[in-house]
RNA sequence: AACCCUGUGGUGUAAUGGCAGCACAAGUGGUUUUGGUCCACUUAGUUCAGGUUCGAGUCCUGACAGGGUUGCCA
C-alpha cells in the first residue's frame, strides 16, 4: 500500500476494485477513462468525474485514458474538441499518449455488428419511428416481434451492408440486437444499435453514413482499450444488463465493469448541458467562459485554482445517492487553496478621502509589507504613503456603533503597515455626504506599531490618492437566487430564476504594482476578497479584476444581529 | 403506473455485525498588523415498522420518501 493510497479515503468505487485485485481480477490491472462527447464545454460535474477517474487509476497504480465519444455526428463539433483537452489538462488529469475518438473503431464495432447479425443476435428493422415505439410496448405493457425480427441471417448481411453503402435515406432503416421484446427494461426490447446519418464526421469525414449507438458503442470502446472499470453516472444504470449483453455475446478482448455514481448537483447553479447552452446562446452571460459559468473554463476565468477544484472533488466523495452540494463547500476549498498561495494587496473599493494633516506636504514614502502572511516566502514588497489616502467608506462610522472598531472622530487606527491614524474631523458635501476625514498620523508608529506598545482595535487598507490607480472589477456572486433548481415549479422558467446582481462591474483604487501583474494572477485584496486579474481583459494600462470568492465577513453578521 | 437504484446532523460524507466519526454551514470564546487565517468549544443525525442476533446505521421483510428509465441522444 503506497503512502497516497492511505491518505486518501475509500469511496464505494475503490472498495469494489480493490475487491477485483484481490480477486485477481483483470491480471491485478486498473483502467479507466474520461469519454466526454464533444457537444459542449466541460463542467464542475465533469471535474468530479475526471478526478474520479483518473484519480481511482492513479490510486491503484492503473491507466486513465481520454476518449472523446463521438458516435453521432449530427450532434458534435470540433469546436469543443480543443476546449475539452484544454480544460482536462488543466485539471491535471494526464492521459499521457492515450486520446482516443470513439469514431476511430467504427470499423471494429461494423464486425462487431456483423457478428451479432451472424450469431442471429441481430437484425435489420425497417419499422418507421412512430412503429418502432408502438412496437416496443410501454413500462407496463411488454412489446412485440417486429415483422424483421423473422428475416434469416443473410437478408440481414445483405441489408445491413447495403444500409453501410448507402442505399437508403435517414431513419428508414436501423439495426438491432434481438434480446427479448417483453423484458421489463425496456432497453433490453431489442434495442436499436446503428442507425442511417447521412452526416459528415468531424472526425472520419464522408466514410460513414450508418452511426453505432450509445449502448453499442460504448461497451465496446471500453473492450476495445482494455477499460477494467467504466465509471459512469446513475441514469445509465438501467443500462448495465445491455452493457453486459453485449460484452458477454460478443466475442471481445475483455470484459469492462460499468460502475454508476451519482452525478454533481450544486446549490445556486445548473449543471445541464443544455441549459448552460441555452445562457450562452440568449446572450444571459458572456460566453461558454463567463466567471458565473459552473464551466471549467468560466472557473478558470473565476480564478478558482485547479487544485481547489480537486481538493472539492475529492471532499464531496463518490455515492449513489442523488445529492445537492452547498456552493458554500467550493467556496470553502477556494478559500483554503487561495489563502496559502495568492499574495496579499491592497485596493479600494469604494474610496473615501483621508487626509493626515500633520503628514507633510508633497512628501511620498515607500512602507514595506508583507505579501503573503502565511508565506514567508513570498517576501516584501513597498507601497507608496502619503498625506491623502483613499480608505474604504464602511471604515469610517459618523455614528460609530459600539463594536466597530474602524474609524470615528476621536478614534485612533492602524493603516495596515503604515501609521496609527487619529480621525479629528469629517466634511460632508451639500448633499449631507461625507467626502473628507482629516487625521492625524503618529510618527512614532511607523511600520504599524506604537513604541509605547499602545493597541489599536482596527486595522484598515488604504492607498496613496496619487500614486494609486484605478482599475475595473468585476464582482460576481451566484448565478441563480434560488438554491435548487429542480424544485422550481414546473410551469415556471427556470431562467426567471437567474440572480440579476451575478456580476457587479465598478472602479477600484489599487496599489500601484497591481497593474502590473501578468493576466491570470491570483491576489487576495486584503479584508475584501480574493481576485484574478482577467486573462483576456487586464493590461497595465487597463487593470482588470475578476473576484474569485469574497474573504469570510464576520462583521457581516454582526451588524445583522444587531 | 411497471421495473431498477438510493435513504446517516441543515449540507456533503465515514462506519465493512461491536463506542455513530470527519468536513462544510451555523453558534460561542480566544489569538491576530486582514472583523481574513489559526485555535478551542457548542448545537445537531442513522426515514418508519417488524424480524434475525449477545449485539443492527450495517443483514432480512414490509411500508414510506427521493431519483432514474418509456430518443433511431449520450
Amino acid at each position: 500500500m503506497s503512502e497516497t493510497e492511505i491518505n486518501l479515503p475509500d469511496n464505494f468505487i475503490h472498495e469494489i476494485i480493490r475487491k477485483d485485485l484481490e480477486a485477481g481480477k483483470n491480471g491485478g490491472a486498473v483502467k479507466t477513462r474520461f469519454p466526454p462527447e464533444p457537444n459542449g464545454y466541460l463542467h464542475i460535474g465533469h471535474a468530479k468525474s475526471i478526478c474520479l477517474n483518473f484519480g481511482t487509476a492513479q490510486k491503484f497504480g492503473g491507466k486513465f485514458n481520454l476518449r472523446l465519444d463521438d458516435t453521432n455526428p449530427v450532434k458534435e463539433d470540433t469546436e469543443y474538441v480543443e476546449s475539452i483537452l484544454e480544460d482536462v489538462k488543466w485539471l491535471g488529469a494526464d492521459w499521457e499518449d492515450r486520446f482516443f475518438h470513439a469514431s476511430d473503431y467504427f470499423d471494429q464495432m461494423y464486425e462487431y455488428a456483423v457478428q451479432l447479425i451472424k450469431m442471429g443476435k441481430a437484425y435489420v428493422c425497417e419499422l418507421s419511428e412512430e412503429e418502432f415505439k408502438e412496437y416496443r410496448g410501454t413500462l407496463t405493457e411488454p412489446g412485440k416481434e417486429p415483422p424483421g425480427r423473422k428475416r434469416t441471417i443473410e437478408e440481414n448481411l445483405d441489408l445491413f451492408e447495403r444500409m453501410k453503402a448507402g442505399e437508403f435515406p435517414d431513419g428508414s432503416k436501423v439495426l438491432r440486437a434481438r434480446i427479448d421484446m417483453a423484458s421489463p427494461n425496456i432497453h433490453m426490447r431489442d434495442p436499436a444499435i446503428y442507425r442511417i446519418r447521412h452526416a459528415d464526421h468531424h472526425n472520419t469525414g464522408s466514410k460513414w453514413c450508418i452511426y453505432p449507438l450509445y449502448d453499442f458503442a460504448h461497451c465496446l470502446e471500453d473492450a476495445i482499450e482494455g477499460i477494467t472499470h467504466s465509471i459512469c453516472t446513475l441514469e445509465f444504470e438501467i443500462h448495465r444488463p445491455l452493457y453486459d449483453w453485449i460484452l458477454n455475446t460478443l466475442d471481445t478482448p475483455c470484459k469492462p465493469q460499468q460502475i454508476e455514481f451519482a452525478r454533481l448537483n450544486l446549490t445556486y447553479t445548473v449543471m445541464s448541458k443544455r441549459k448552460l447552452l441555452e445562457l450562452v446562446k440568449t446572450g444571459l452571460v458572456n460566453g461558454w467562459d463567463d466567471p458565473r459559468m459552473p464551466t471549467i473554463c468560466g472557473m478558470r476565468r473565476r480564478g478558482i485554482p485547479a487544485s481547489a477544484i480537486r481538493d472539492f472533488c475529492e471532499t464531496i466523495g463518490v455515492t449513489k445517492f442523488n445529492s445537492l452540494t452547498e456552493i458554500e463547500l467550493l467556496d470553502h476549498c477556494v478559500r483554503d487553496d487561495l489563502n496559502k498561495s495568492a499574495r496579499r494587496a491592497m485596493a479600494v473599493m469604494n474610496p473615501l478621502k483621508l487626509v493626515i494633516d500633520n503628514y507633510p506636504e508633497g512628501q511620498v514614502e515607500e512602507v514595506e509589507t508583507v505579501n503573503n502572511p502565511e508565506d514567508p516566502a513570498a517576501g516584501t514588497r513597498k507601497v507608496p504613503f502619503s498625506k491623502t489616502l483613499y480608505i474604504e467608506r464602511d471604515d469610517f462610522m459618523e455614528n460609530p456603533v459600539k463594536q466597530f472598531h474602524r474609524l470615528a472622530v476621536g478614534k485612533e487606527v492602524r493603516l495596515r503597515s503604515a501609521y496609527f491614524v487619529t480621525c479629528t474631523s469629517f466634511v460632508k458635501d451639500e448633499n449631507g455626504e461625507i467626502v473628507e476625514l482629516h487625521a492625524t498620523y503618529d510618527p512614532a508608529t511607523k511600520g504599524g506599531n506604537a513604541s509605547d506598545g499602545r493597541k489599536v482595535k482596527g486595522t484598515i487598507h488604504w492607498v496613496s490618492a496619487d500614486q494609486s490607480l484605478e482599475a475595473e472589477v468585476r464582482l460576481y456572486d451566484k448565478l441563480f437566487t434560488v438554491p435548487d433548481l429542480s424544485a422550481i415549479p414546473e410551469d415556471a422558467d427556470w431562467k426567471s430564476y437567474l440572480n440579476p446582481e451575478s456580476l457587479k462591474v465598478a472602479k477600484c483604487r489599487i496599489e500601484p504594482g497591481l497593474a502590473e501583474l501578468p493576466p491570470g494572477t491570483h491576489v487576495q485584496f486584503e479584508r475584501i476578497g480574493y481576485f484574478f486579474s482577467d486573462p483576456k481583459d487586464h493590461s497595465k494600462e487597463h487593470p482588470v479584476f475578476n473576484r474569485t470568492v469574497a474573504l469570510k465577513d464576520s462583521w457581516s453578521k454582526i451588524v445583522k444581529k444587531a
